[in-house]
DNA sequence: TCAAAAGTGTTCGTCTTACACCCATGA
DNA sequence: TCATGGGTGTAAGACGAACACTTTTGA
């Protein structure tokens, strides 16, 4: 390989996370309002160069880290995006992650270095977002939709427990779609991904609801059996 | 962006995609053997480096087709590995594919700039790689195995039509593992996947079967109903 | 005792699995 | 007419959808 040839020069990485959560029954999304160029003043996903001394997922970290202090986010690759021009610089390729994160444990920052700006913005109000990143949200909310229903990656969001009302209103949030309590029941504890702990959280004037966690370790379904 | 800065100074972008054939029931993966350093003489799946002018998918192409002369195949994007050592040159981050082709249709280049051999081999068979293809031949395989169920992917293998007797040796062969032959048509036509055509493969001493082929357009299934 | 929210069971239709016989062809 | 391989149906169990009443709690 020759380093210097011009066909290949010059390129680089960009790690970019779209953040999720769930408020109040409301998806949304963590957006940052860039402080430099390009793009400087508008909107854009978590995310930045990956550094030469990282891995994909410990870049994406990073830049989470960076934004929003959390450390411990489960986070999942779920696409490369490259298109020839989506970054005005130089030849940039994102890598997309997905994850998720109880706002109730973050303080954004509001102005960091690099950062303007950071704030919580639902999924069907999202601006206008630099570089390519309206095309990465758009895959992402695919990519979570699919991932609630086969891993385990709402641990982050409820980290010590959820009661199944709760995790309903949550899957009804991200999916857009109701659901029949009971059915929901079954359906939820046959895809394997909480377990009963023996809590229960009581909240005032109705009958507390069981507590549930979500397994460490989800095992993978068979494929067209 | 600084993009001199030596954080992220001097990084590149692999296109690779595992491309594999089924011949007489054994699945079977393209490999090349490198005539250049790093990796001099070792085997290692079809890619290289992504030039600046061309889209992830059209870099993935162009080097299947300097290797295979094949220009119209299905690729589906997969996944990016970017450990830290994964090149020894520079930084490198790769972009994974998976792609299948009708091994009939290849003449495989023996001998090119770059490569002094090319060959099938099965995946149960697979020599050392050079980089990390062990890993991306491991994940496209997995890859593969959801693909052909969930999309029209097989449809290169079979530009001019299927049976279902054939069809059913080439899911058992990816998929390893056998299906009684009535349940496997069945399940098939459920997948939406192939439609009749109004034509029988005639073979020497027993029953036409009837011909099938790959839809252009496969609709999502609605996840968690 | 009432209001509010949580918990639970049954029926029906559809999909999944296991399993055996008939059909069309060329030799 | 026979050997080869292709095509099809049915019964039993599992899963998904629709649907209503009972339980627990605090006010």
């Amino acid at each position: 390989m020759d380093i210097k040839n011009k066909l290949y020069q010059g390129q680089g990485i960009h790690v970019i996370t779209a953040l999720f959560t769930v408020i109040q029954g409301v998806t949304k999304v963590l957006l940052i309002k860039r402080k430099n160029e390009p793009f400087l003043g508008e909107w854009v996903l978590t995310g930045g160069a990956l550094y030469n001394n990282e891995d994909l997922e410990t870049g994406a970290l990073r830049e989470i880290a960076e934004k929003t202090g959390i450390t411990d986010v489960k986070i999942k690759q779920f696409k490369a995006f490259g298109k020839v021009d989506r970054s005005p610089v130089i030849r940039m390729v994102a890598i997309g992650f997905i994850g998720l994160i109880d706002s109730k444990r973050v303080n954004i920052l509001r102005e960091t270095k690099n950062t303007s700006n950071a704030d919580w913005f639902a999924i069907d109000q999202i601006p206008p977002l630099g570089f390519d990143h309206e095309e990465i949200l758009q895959e992402a909310i695919i990519e979570l939709r699919k991932e609630i229903v086969k891993t385990n990656i709402l641990k982050s969001l409820f980290p010590s427990g959820v009661t199944l009302p709760e995790l309903q209103k949550t899957y009804e949030a991200i999916l857009n779609k109701k659901f029949d309590r009971r059915n929901f029941r079954k359906k939820i504890l046959n895809l394997d991904l909480i377990e009963d702990t023996n809590q229960v959280d009581k909240f005032e004037g109705n009958k507390p609801a069981k507590v549930y966690k979500f397994k460490d370790q989800i095992e993978d379904k068979d494929i067209f059996l």
